[in-house]
DNA sequence: TCGCTTGCCGAAACCGGTTTCGGAGAGGAT
DNA sequence: ATCCTCTCCGAAACCGGTTTCGGCAAGCGA
């Protein structure tokens, strides 16, 4: 489909008036070596002498020679590109960031001299084609996996065929297994300790996708700050699967709707607590004041929230930059379980979360007043 | 700079268990001719009698033969990858929209069997850099350049080297471009239109980057607009250089300290629109009641405003189907003149605009109230 | 029947690299 | 002086394709 072309003769490229570039044959002529010998030289194999791997190092370095990507992979396998599958029916809470993931996953790979090769698929059976199709191609000589799911199928893929990937997020099985991640269960906890700090004892929690790994972290997180608070855990004040404004808005009513309410919301998800508001302002009550709430992930939108969603901030750039660094040396060779690293998100206080003005109680009774006066269900 | 390993010995990967692929010379073995044969058939020469050239298609079809692109590409040049740099130093009114582009350029790609490969770069001159880089490298065999300029040094360079390009957005000098582009000038026009026959009169405009062609586009459809509907264009209402919220809410700010102030603001960029809100909540008033907005691009985040935000959606993954398949075309030889494409944006009534409540003269004096018992300077 | 096209395919060179193999030359031990 | 071992590099094969060139056989006109 496409591969061969459908039209009748290949049509040419318009004669390029683009300088030739400078081959290996052109740097052993200037040296006066053969291009083997070149070659050796520039990958440091042991069979040439010191003396002479530095002259032809610098006189290609002199010339502008760089291998070009592909002659090298036809022989070796390896193209110099790291592989970025973006499955694109899931929630968009990532969206906003992809700008910044690409930016630092570019920066270390282009210092590199190595580029990005991106593909977006439609659910998962695609993701994983696209992927077995890139690997066959030899497009990619690995990936970052972004979003790990608990029971992740593109790990299955990756592994039984021994192709280096690195994800952007922890799982279950972890053998063999690099990542990056972003220590969302100590934010989750940070936050519950915040809110029982400011007097909060009915402190809710809104969690994000079942499937994902980091929800699970995210819950034992809440449970655990909680848990050093002091705070006894009610399980009615928990949920899950709010990964957009909508379901967000639906967790919201549902804890409003309670007996005893609480004070204060932790979301798993920025753009899930963006549909508290919507709860709240219906109510005609004010987030901050009658409800303190606070969100994860830092998506610029909190900032047009009113008042601004406070939130714990992840730096996506930098998770992509070190991505990239520990894919590229997972590629060559380094010891996959050698490569993990996490960091703190760091809190960004923009006002949404403050010390009770009520207690569940009056909560309760002004949430029932406030639903006599308004439309319930005006929501789009 | 990395384009040889820093290593000592070349790491090898381990010995991988993927299934070797299938080459041209077992297409050709299977069927008694020669590789050159089998090429020659599956690249459409006329020197094939087309029962060979059946033949070997359709073995080649069932053996899920696949050409390796970077063994074409080192003897044609050709790497049947499509390249994207994004700068990234720009306001971010696009960044919620970069998935979606994605999305469309590697839906069309995917199913030509080409990659697209993808690098940011912080800057003008870091961009023209990549680019060159890309090129040199052989690893793209075209570009499809976003945001376009209305002079713009990508442009010549691309021209002075004779490499494919589409274009999203029209430029000055059009000769030798092809591009798909939204006719964000009739959305302008359609705004004051709109707003004018709910009954306003004084209809400011708050325009984008002075660099962008599309700025010089959407002000004369502002006017054009201004024109049809009978209105008189006053200079004092007219801003630019509004890209984020912050320069959105300084020139509304402007705006709502004029003595007639507007009742009804269009926004070349949704992002600045938002800043809007801010000036009016800040003054107690309220928007689509007292000033009516409307802004374009269709941005998630104006779902979220209160009320929200009336806009121009733009179809942002059609645009990157579109384009990747112009810029294929481009690249099998199709005249760039012929390629040239626009599409309307859509309205998204959503409330932000309404009939005046107020004139111009009520409306100053209301301001003038609301400015003496808030705090003028509390934005953050 | 002969010569000359024409259609069709094989042989081989080529693209720009990598990798294997072997051998020349230096140096050391005997 | 001879042999043996390293050190270091050249020659050539190779990777998976594309493209040039040439030649065989059929078809055609004279």
């Amino acid at each position: 489909m496409g591969a061969f072309g459908e039209h009748g003769l290949p049509e040419r490229q318009p004669a390029g008036r683009r300088r030739p570039r400078i081959t290996i044959s052109d740097v052993s002529a200037a040296l006066g070596l053969t291009k083997s010998t070149v070659s050796r030289a520039l990958n440091g194999y042991p069979d040439i002498s010191s003396t002479t791997r530095e002259r032809v190092r610098s006189t290609a370095a002199r010339m502008g020679y760089r291998p070009l990507s592909h002659a090298q992979a036809i022989r070796t396998g390896r193209a110099r590109a790291l592989g970025l599958v973006i499955q694109i029916d899931d929630h968009d809470a990532h969206r906003p960031f992809l700008a910044d993931f690409l930016a630092g996953i570019s920066f270390v790979a282009s210092g590199e001299g190595w580029t990005i090769t991106v593909a977006t698929a439609d659910g998962e059976a695609a993701t994983l084609a696209t992927m077995r199709r890139l690997l066959d191609e030899h497009k990619v000589d690995g990936f970052i996996l972004p979003r790990t799911l608990i029971e992740d199928p593109r790990i299955t893929l990756l592994r039984s065929q021994d192709v280096p990937f690195v994800m952007f997020g922890r799982t279950r099985d972890p053998a063999g297994c690099a990542w990056y991640d972003i220590r969302s269960e100590d934010a989750m906890a940070d936050a519950v300790r915040r809110l029982a700090s400011l007097g909060h004892r009915r402190i809710a929690f809104v969690n994000g996708g079942g499937r994902y790994q980091y929800s699970r972290l995210r819950l034992d997180g809440f449970r655990r700050g909680l848990a050093s608070a002091g705070v006894e855990e009610d399980p009615r004040l928990v949920r899950s699967d709010a990964l957009v404004p909508h379901e967000g808005e639906e967790a919201a009513e549902s804890l409003l709707a309670l007996l005893r309410p609480p004070t204060a919301v932790v979301f798993a998800v920025d753009a899930a607590a963006l549909g508290l508001y919507r709860a709240v302002r219906r109510r005609g009550l004010r987030v901050g004041r009658h409800l303190s709430v606070v969100g994860y992930d830092g998506i610029p939108d909190g900032n047009h929230a009113d008042p601004p969603l406070s939130t714990y901030a992840v730096d996506i750039r930098r998770a992509g930059e070190r991505l990239a660094r520990m894919l590229i040396e997972r590629i060559r060779g380094a010891d996959p379980e050698r490569l993990r690293e996490t960091a703190p998100a760091t809190f960004i206080d923009r006002g949404s979360l403050a010390a009770p003005e009520l207690g569940p109680g009056d909560l309760a009774r002004l949430l029932a007043a406030g639903r006599a006066t308004t439309q319930v269900d005006n929501r789009r």
